[in-house]
DNA sequence: AATTGCTTACGAACAAAATCGTATATATGC
DNA sequence: GCATATATACGATTTTGTTCGTAAGCAATT
């Protein structure tokens, strides 16, 4: 449909955002707090990661109180569909069944997650 | 199992690993040329590339020829396997079926990989 | 042997990302 | 009012990735 408006998130950034699409809106204090759950670095590390993420418009913050309290400014869902059509592009030879092959083989759904998966595929075959 | 021997690829990286898996091997010369199809950098940049490849042990090459062959390192399967782990663990939440789910929804198979990968759920839900 | 055309080697510049130290503001409790 | 604790701002450094210019080797052709 259109390009992406903002550039994609790296890593770090991710590491952020996934936090914030699970709080729905964080300060920094409690995006590192969870974040030192998996990795060790400073506090205003994770500050300035914000910072710059905000200046990128990745979020955007509420700066009425001292403490400032951060939103994201990108879906999980839209974010998921960028980065796994770059990865079926980029490795996939632009086949998405590869890449679901690929994952299914690799780790095994469980009975609940696999029926979802064949409803949707009766859906898809009904639309062909 | 255990940890990757060799550290994620980057981006240009993975497009020549690309070249690599189709051509089996190839010199610099011609992955300069089959890159220029898409990219437009110079002949000395993709060069540096693959040194440095070596040098991560990304690749290996045979030098016994003033034309040096370079061959991949990594499998493509493993190289899917891995990314796609990351992604699943990094924005699916462990969920391999999200991950299907939100390709097979966004970039439509045909029928006969419909069935392909039918074929195998099938599969999976006889060893379980 | 000199020129031409290709090759690799290598250093340098540039850019982007990540990390942290220090300065400064502000609110709270004494 | 002052000390303390905690916040943001911001510059500096480090690391990693990308790009390219230039040098040097080597083979073939003249």
């Amino acid at each position: 449909m259109q390009s992406s408006p903002t550039p994609k998130p790296t890593e770090s950034e991710l590491s952020i955002l996934n936090i914030l699409w699970e709080k729905e809106q964080a300060s920094v204090r409690e995006v590192h707090e969870a974040l030192s759950e998996h990795k060790i670095s400073g506090y205003t590390t994770t500050l300035k990661l914000m910072q710059i993420m905000f200046e990128k418009g990745i979020v955007s913050r509420d700066a009425s109180s001292k403490v400032h309290i951060y939103r994201p400014n990108l879906t999980k869902e839209n974010t998921q569909q960028q980065l796994v059509g770059k990865l079926i592009t980029n490795l996939f030879g632009g086949s998405s069944s590869q890449l679901v092959l690929q994952a299914l083989g690799n780790h095994q759904p469980n009975s609940a997650e696999l029926a979802e998966i064949e409803a949707l595929i009766a859906q898809l075959k009904k639309n062909m």
